[in-house]
DNA sequence: CACCTCTGTGTCAACGTCGACTTGTGGCAA
DNA sequence: TTGCCACAAGTCGACGTTGACACAGAGGTG
């Protein structure tokens, strides 16, 4: 800015105010300085901006896998709202891990963020101070127990239920929930919906619990099949893990429906055009991302903002993977 | 940091000494200093760091969409490399629109990076001089004509004259190729090996252009299947296209592979086990993301980089979704 | 004509960190 | 005793930007 100013034969906050078309700058100084600009090729620095203001215009998501494409378009649906602010969002990966989760928190801690939004990873030791560091904090698609932080969540133990009774009322009796880590709070939930259901028709509750991958997925549902021969349905975590199910199912030769019909939690495009297409528990990826951007957005106005769980509600779409069980 | 130096009564260079472990710190010193810094809640401050080094110990990645899993995958690999380093990697959307790209360029710039890396969208007006603002700038995934930086690409030409071959010698003669935007540098090439062994079989080239997505894709081979009855078999540019090509298919209530043999450019994991398994050109993904980020690490270390172009080589996977074309 | 306001511009300091340099002490060989 | 070195700390300034304040001239008001 200085090599500006020398340029244009003015002083730095000179070149600053025309800049940033502040305060008072006469058209004739205006268009000098802009001369200067084009001429020395001059860029503005982020970081000397970022160090005067104390805070810097980005905002951190911290998630656990970006290739799971839930993150991914959760991702997405929130850059768009951050963007039209001018706001940058930073993403990092956990890994689901709460060491690096704490390593990647302590990094984007030391940029100064205007604001943070998390899914906690698993066995998550986040507390409410270390999020409080970062003045506008907002928890997405999980949660976390006792911390005083909103967080956007979809209304998994009914959209899980809902997803349970659609097998139920088709005539399943012994329904595999192929699960995500025990202790995720998504698990919880979900898992919690099932049970619900389950018990309510006087059903045992079949409950796997996996890594959330495919692979893990995979295995999980073979376990299952041998260690369960009546099961004749099945109900995958996430799209990961309803892939995973599906490979399993081929590794045993067995078929959907007919031999075991499957309901998703969550959508992915080819599950519409998979022959049978997968019955889904469709989540408001975008309106979730949307939701959480926007109270980062009011907390770093300092608008008032309460602590509370934000529950967007996730739809069943009924597609061709649940038939009535055959006969044995 | 000069809270810290005040708690401990020294001074604020020897807080620095004592925090980064150079210079000579007595240990009665350092443990005094170790104690204040938990005392006060110390927080190194990255912004005044990279004030001072002139240059941020972060490396953006700009690519055209992360809901693309390709994109999602290298995403991944190249993270994993940087992190090892102490190097945050910054990620970009240029939703593959050239003024994006030049905006979200301009604002990683202002944070004066140590480097980058970027697949350039599509008619991407960028030029040596943009890039060489970023002092180590890579290519990935795509090329661009005349640009005088280092990129790596799989050898899209010869992969993709192998996968139109796989059709030609299971006898197929009408072969569409749905390709990406015509102006991408991914098409132009993939387009290239698929003509050659079209042309060298003797047939006539069926290309058809999309936006690269699931409903472009879709429409287009629609519109390939009626305008041009003969088709039997089809390649698709990457996942998402692929997986349109099935959509379409089965709007078309056409069999795959009994109606129509199929080849997709990129993996995805439910193509293993799709019914049937899809036969695919898998893109070495990991190994492109981590050439890549090492070429960006040597050209920050000042290690001599020719801007050549790197390839790394696709294998062509057969599965089950290529059979001979049945009589009409 | 004293005083006030608006306009245009400049100077200073501070944000947090750290390289370069300076100061001061004690030990030890020449 | 002098001179040099290892050690242990401290002071200064600069990275790029901008809020706060100062200052100077133009015009207007009572």
């Amino acid at each position: 800015m200085k090599t500006v100013a020398a340029h244009a034969g003015v002083s730095a906050q000179t070149v600053s105010r025309v800049l940033r078309g502040t305060g008072y700058v006469s058209e004739a100084t205006r268009a000098k300085v802009l001369a200067a600009v084009t001429a020395v090729g001059y860029r503005p620095n982020a970081v000397g901006r970022s160090l005067r203001a104390t805070r810097t215009p980005m905002v951190g998501l911290l998630i656990t896998d970006i290739s799971n494409p839930f993150y991914a378009a959760l991702h997405k649906s929130i850059e768009a709202v951050f963007r039209q602010r001018g706001l940058t969002l930073m993403l990092l990966n956990s890994d689901d891990d709460r060491e690096t989760e704490r390593q990647q928190l302590e990094l984007l801690g030391s940029y100064r963020p205007s604001g943070l939004l998390v899914a906690p990873a698993v066995h998550s030791s986040l507390t409410t101070e270390d999020l409080a560091g970062f003045g506008a904090a907002v928890l997405v698609s999980r949660t976390l127990p006792d911390l005083a932080v909103p967080s956007v969540v979809t209304n998994e133990p009914e959209a899980m239920s809902e997803a349970t009774r659609a097998l139920l009322d088709a005539g399943h009796r012994r329904i595999a929930a192929v699960l995500g880590p025990q202790d995720a709070s998504t698990t919880r939930r979900r898992e919690a919906g099932y049970r619900e259901a389950v018990l309510a028709a006087g059903t045992e509750p079949l409950v796997f619990y996996t890594d959330q991958t495919g692979p893990g997925a995979r295995a999980a549902i073979r376990h299952a099949l041998h260690a369960h021969p009546g099961i004749t349905a099945a109900i995958g975590f996430n799209a990961p893990v309803t892939e995973g199910i599906l490979a399993g199912l081929r590794d045993e030769r067995l078929r959907c429906p007919q031999d075991l019909s499957l309901v998703g939690f969550t959508d992915a495009p080819w599950m519409a055009f998979y022959p049978p297409p997968i019955t889904v528990v469709r989540q408001p990826v975008e309106a979730m991302g949307r939701l959480a951007a926007r109270l980062v957005l009011d907390l770093v106005d300092d608008k008032p903002v309460t602590p509370e769980q934000h529950v967007v509600p996730s739809t069943l779409l009924r597609r061709d993977s649940v038939v009535a069980p055959t006969a044995p």
